[in-house]
DNA sequence: ACGCCGCGTATTTTT
DNA sequence: TACGCGGCGT
């Protein structure tokens, strides 16, 4: 990162175009972040545009979070004001929040995570009586249906054989439920804003108006539909400008277009081309590596990565007996290098092609009292008593919401069974009306034996009047009332038999509540559940680990999950045929996938890069040779030490070095 | 409501 | 080989 506030030429030059569509061509470590948040700057005080026609749109959270405190340290308190940083699930759920009656939708409406949508999937297919359905691939075909913008009706017409009509099918009537539910999926939030668009001229140009400024960072992930809308808003404004890497492409498989790139060119035939190409980040032996394994991909356009930092060390190519010995090599090395230089565990990263990569690794850090933070794993939203208190939020936001009422109708317990459940359903369904609702009409609760009937009463009184609370108390008030009312503490203690498994629930619903508190003191107090809802619905508080950054770890991950970090240190573990490339990616264009992520890897680093492989690894049980991955071959030899490969990771200096660290760890625990 | 067993599967992951 | 999930049995 550039530590003085000035821009290289390229960087002024995409900072200052004005007046037709922007691609910037940013290459990794080149700062396209920065030109994102001075053009905001320049065109708020040079071109003295309102913040509220602004509009920067990334892909994560994380992403936004971070745009968010760089403009915000840029820009001098309310010049900042209206300003629009968003996701493009965010900004699709913007449009969808004031513009929502005339889809179809209710205020309120839920939003259905991919679990929700699988569930939904699941009763569907019981209902049919579908026993052999593969629903995770279901639900993906139909987020891809939807990403590619056909609707049921056209998939059912080119439905080609018997398997695709019954998908097809399911599609529609997956979609004719959730409008039921008067809900959408992650999917719909953008794809439903485009079809606004399309069938209401008007209100697409009001939002183009509104959004004339459109900044897109990592455009290259942008998918089919997400391009469609960035069009329609985009409109004749020619206030476009899309920051991407096509080099950096690695989302291909879940429906990121990025010849969206070259498509841009066409679509926008006043296109303006900025290349980035200077690197704030690496060493130039670093970049020098990287340039030459990545044009061994095909290019529509060519960058060519340097940097003034020097040509820095070399390489290493570090062979291995099999995954144990690479991570012992591989602690041992973070032990010697921290020994030798001194940086903080921090600024070292491990990263690997696969999840199940990092077991071997953990083991051997702990056997070296390295600290260490892997990131990935599930998610907080997954944990089910975080989408118990959810789904109560869900239904009094939504009534119509009948997944979130089975959810939590006899969670926790009150004694309400199937029998009810299934009386219940029968006339819901008689009355074409929700479960709530009917939950509530005497014509239902006169079917009831007497005990039933006072327990459902009970119950939905209760929530009529958390419902009518609703519109007097804030949010934050309402769920912690909430849920000390239903005692979902007490009864997480009584339901789970291990004591441990219940107070990391408990801690979750606190740490839940907690955030609760945080988002709505810093949003409009009059914006009520809903808007809380899909704050939460969106993950935004995902990031919750940020909190103990301070801790000095080395940091372990995923290759995909690197993108867009930098460390000092780097190790690429799995250098291999057959893990990266994957085996299962070595087709032409799922290759070149392959080496962008390989080239992602390499351009992590900022100092030393260190890669390694395994001879022997286990797959599926058994045990295979494994030949260095041909993407070393790929890197200019001059650039590279091979290291020894019987070398022990217990070596006098690693032994030296694993003293030292020993006894700082005595000073530490002395003090 | 829970636990165990057997089968199938085996990259990457955000919203 | 290992893990996760679904189904079945207690």
């Amino acid at each position: 990162m550039l530590t003085n506030t000035t821009l290289n030429p390229a960087q002024q030059q995409a900072v200052e175009h004005i007046g037709s569509p922007l691609l910037v061509l940013a290459g990794a470590g080149s700062g396209k972040t920065r030109v994102i948040t001075h053009k905001i700057a320049h065109l708020i005080y040079r071109h003295r545009i309102a913040g509220h026609h602004i509009a920067a749109i990334t892909f994560t959270n994380k992403a936004a979070r971070e745009m968010k405190q760089r403009i915000g340290r840029m820009l001098k308190g309310d010049r900042a004001g209206g300003l629009t940083v968003c996701t493009f699930h965010s900004l699709g759920l913007l449009l969808l929040r004031s513009e929502s009656h005339r889809l179809g939708y209710r205020p309120g409406f839920s939003i259905f995570d991919t679990q929700d949508s699988e569930t939904l999937l699941r009763e569907l297919s019981h209902q049919d009586s579908q026993q052999d359905l593969d629903l995770a691939e279901l639900r993906q075909r139909i987020s891809h249906w939807k990403n590619g913008l056909q609707s049921p009706e056209q998939v059912l017409a080119d439905a080609k054989d018997e398997q695709q009509l019954l998908q097809a099918h399911f599609y529609a009537h997956y979609q004719r439920q959730l409008q039921a539910y008067n809900a959408l999926d992650f999917d719909d939030l953008i794809v439903q804003p485009v079809r606004l668009f399309e069938q209401h001229p008007q209100v697409r140009e009001h939002w183009q108006n509104r959004l004339r400024h459109l900044l897109v960072d990592e455009y290259q992930d942008t998918n089919a539909s997400q391009y469609t809308l960035l069009k329609q808003l985009a409109g004749l404004n020619n206030g476009l400008t899309a920051v991407g890497d096509d080099d950096q492409s690695i989302y291909a498989w879940r429906g990121a277009r990025p010849e969206n790139i070259s498509l841009l060119s066409k679509d926008f035939p006043n296109l303006k081309v900025i290349k980035l190409e200077q690197n704030y980040r690496s060493t130039n032996r670093i970049l020098q590596s990287a340039n030459h394994l990545i044009s061994n991909n095909t290019h529509l356009f060519t960058k060519q990565l340097w940097s003034g930092q020097g040509l820095g060390d070399q390489l290493r190519v570090m062979p291995c007996k099999g995954p144990e010995h690479e991570a012992r090599r591989i602690a041992g090395d973070i032990l010697k290098m921290r020994f030798r230089l001194g940086d903080e565990y921090r600024n070292y990263a491990i990263l690997y092609r696969g999840n199940h990569q990092s077991r071997p690794l953990e083991q051997a850090l702990r056997e070296y009292r390295i600290p260490y933070k892997v990131s990935g794993g599930t998610s907080f939203f997954e944990s089910a008593e975080i989408k118990d208190i959810i789904a109560y939020l869900r239904l009094l936001a939504n009534p119509e919401d009948d997944p979130a009422f089975l959810r939590i109708i006899n969670t926790p317990r009150r004694g309400i069974g199937a029998s009810t459940l299934e009386k219940l359903g029968l006339h819901a369904n008689q009355r074409h009306s929700n479960l709530f609702t009917a939950a509530r009409e005497l014509g239902f609760l006169n079917q009831l034996p007497e005990n039933a009937r006072r327990r459902m009463e009970w119950f939905t009184d209760w929530l009529q009047g958390k419902k009518q609370q609703c519109t007097q108390t804030d949010p934050n008030l309402l769920v912690h009332d909430l849920v000390a009312d239903i005692h979902y503490r007490e009864w997480l203690l009584e339901s789970c038999n291990n004591r441990k498994t219940a107070q990391k629930r408990i801690d979750n619903v606190n740490e839940l509540l907690a955030w609760i508190t945080r988002l709505a003191s810093d949003q409009d107090p009059a914006d009520g559940i809903d808007q809380l809802l899909s704050q939460l619905s969106l993950m935004d508080i995902i990031e919750r680990n940020s909190s103990d950054q301070s801790a000095d770890a080395v940091q372990l991950m995923t290759l995909h999950a690197a993108k867009g970090l930098e460390f000092s240190q780097v190790w690429v573990a799995g250098m291999e045929e057959g893990l990266l490339p994957h085996h299962s990616h070595l087709d032409t264009g799922q290759l070149e996938e392959e080496r962008r992520l390989a080239y992602v890897g390499i351009t992590r680093a900022k100092r030393q890069l260190t890669l390694s492989y395994a001879v022997q690894r286990s797959r599926y049980g058994e045990s295979v040779d494994c030949e260095p991955s041909r993407f070393i071959k790929e890197i200019p030899k001059q650039h590279v030490t091979w290291e020894d490969g019987k070398s022990d990771p217990a070596s006098p200096e690693a032994r030296q070095a694993g003293k030292a660290h020993l006894s700082n760890l005595r000073a530490l625990l002395n003090d």
